[in-house]
DNA sequence: CGTGATGTGGGTAACGTTTTCTAATGTTGC
DNA sequence: GCAACATTAGAAAACGTTACCCACATCACG
């Protein structure tokens, strides 16, 4: 019945046709390139709309652009990456560009490395990585290929941008708010990293180091608990916090998806937040505001960071030879209700 | 210094004059087609590896397949479509075909529509639909250009394969869980839907019906409330719930989503959980296993719909004149805290 | 009225694959 | 020993688009 063939796509061709001009003309009024009258503009600009025509991206992907950017996320789970994608998104919007995701999921490398080599070989505009765990050489070798912004990194490099919320802050903010509370014990828990580069680079080693300069700063001595940043790191780290011989009386999760897992722990243990223990997050998701669990967290303006991020690589797109910029933005804490005074 | 021009791409050329083979000796052994001997298959794949070739997706989308998988992903934001897509990548891992995702963002048809035009235009060969808003005839005509499966969401088809949770079975586990703890007096907050295909086809729509007709065997009376499947929603329902001269001894939302904004309402009204009211959400999302939260909620295994869906998709392709399939899965009921026998 | 400069439009050759189609070999069946 | 058939390999034509030319007007300037 319906099983009729799929239709013949409309291309480049019909469009010339019918609003009689030449393929050539078509394709300049769809790239906006020069060498157009406005009255041509009109002529194929109907057709199009009357036809009903879209460019095929794999055509476009042989000879020019294929307006599409690729996003390479590492987790979805972790609510802070939609922030990035609205920011990127929104920024996005009316540019003709069209964003598509790659799931890495955490598999680590080999699973981020498959990710964007098929961005690549789909012939991606430019490419966003968000916090990647590649080696700097590999993101550099990426970098040459195709325009591309790291987000959520630290560190220069003259190939690709960069845009990062500015860690030590971060960390000096929370530790701060604990210590004008009166807490002389703060534990942090930390995503574990050997990898001495990514020491460098990434944020949640930015975020530990944070952390311990500035107990040091309050005279005060740093506990840090390696685990990793997901819901179970922030379980396992908080269990083992609690066999501590001397009990922390503030715990500081280097992600809210961390401390979410800490706040499970406390419970099961019938430890009460605040009156037993303060627990403070990072990132600011969204469910650090629900009212059950109303999360002290330091925001990173992901909306921001995302935005930022589209400038930067829409700029490099323009001019690939334009000098890399490094963004660092500025995080502020959002006090809630899991943060209070030690207790007596 | 490192300014040098970016390498020129490996292409099929290069493969087979390396191999001494010729191009379509190349293409054939890429794509496991027939008619090739042992010993060239061994040649090529030597001379791939060698110079490390990667097809170029754009230039096999004008001939052949791109082996790409489009998903769209209405809310990333919702926590249930993460275990959706393990789901998905699992099964898809070693067939040589690539997940990408189009963000669609809630926001609404035409952002719906954009993304899975994206993914057409750029010659994907499947598309998976999670929770589309489309209109019917839409989504059949996307399912006759490229293969379709589509999740979340009931209805049969000629033109796609879905794959969706019995929501008729989940509410009614819920409504037989509180009736079975002895509450008489149960309401709903639904997400308020008027359009009659989605009335027909969304799952709120289904799992309304499913409470009210789960309450009539227990011979009980519906109380539903129409706000949405958001926090605010379930803000909303539970005042207007409250305000009720007789109050009933349980709610059931439609999501945990909704049943957070349900908990913040109870909490400001001085209601405790679960010993004045008791709470019942849908979906599990991860956070309603939270210590603080402790949501009974309904299970939908996200995990095996991905899987499913992904099984489904790869037959399609395969055949694309198979008749469709409707497979349907069983929710379980997940108990926890929010819910105990009425007040006495 | 030549001479450039400028604006406008089109012809054509790529781009890297896959898909016929054809030719040249064996290999079987009688 | 010869037709019929399988198997293997390659040549060449698509696929839809853009980049690079070139051709033709028109116009301003001396």
């Amino acid at each position: 019945m319906d099983s009729s063939a799929p239709p013949r796509r409309i291309t480049i061709v019909d469009v010339a046709r019918h609003a009689r001009v030449s393929t050539t003309a078509v394709s300049k009024v769809l790239r906006n390139a020069y060498g157009t009258s406005p009255a041509m503009r009109a002529k194929v600009q109907a057709a199009i709309t009357e036809l009903g025509y879209r460019p095929h991206a794999g055509a476009r992907a042989m000879r020019g652009q294929t307006y599409t950017i690729g996003v390479m996320l590492p987790d979805l789970r972790n609510p802070f990456f939609p922030d990035i994608l609205d920011g990127l998104t929104d920024h996005l919007r009316d540019t003709g560009y069209q964003v598509l995701l790659g799931p890495s999921h955490c598999n680590g490398e080999e699973a981020e490395a498959k990710v964007t080599e098929a961005m690549i070989d789909r012939g991606m505009d430019g490419l966003i990585l968000v916090a990647p765990i590649a080696p700097r050489t590999h993101l550099e070798q990426i970098a040459r290929l195709v325009p591309t912004v790291v987000v959520g990194r630290h560190g220069h490099s003259t190939a690709y941008d960069t845009v990062a919320d500015d860690d030590t802050t971060g960390a000096k903010l929370v530790v701060d708010h604990l210590a004008g509370l009166g807490h002389r014990h703060i534990a942090h828990i930390e995503h574990h990293e050997t990898n001495p580069t990514r020491l460098a680079e990434m944020p949640n080693a930015i975020r530990a180091e944070g952390y311990r300069a500035a107990m040091r700063a309050h005279g005060l001595e740093p506990d840090v608990v390696s685990t990793s940043y997901t819901r179970e790191g922030g379980y396992l780290g908080a269990q083992q916090i609690l066999t501590r011989p001397r009990r922390p009386s503030a715990i500081f999760a280097g992600a809210d998806i961390v401390a979410i897992g800490v706040l499970e722990a406390l419970t099961e243990a019938g430890l009460a937040v605040p009156a037993g223990i303060s627990v403070a997050g990072y990132d600011n998701t969204n469910f650090a505001a629900l009212g059950p669990i109303s999360l002290t967290s330091v925001d990173q303006a992901g909306h921001h960071i995302g935005a930022t991020a589209a400038r930067l690589l829409l700029d490099r797109i323009a001019d690939r030879t334009r000098p890399t910029a490094q963004v660092k933005l500025s995080p502020t804490l959002v006090v809630r209700r899991s943060t209070a005074g030690p207790p007596a």
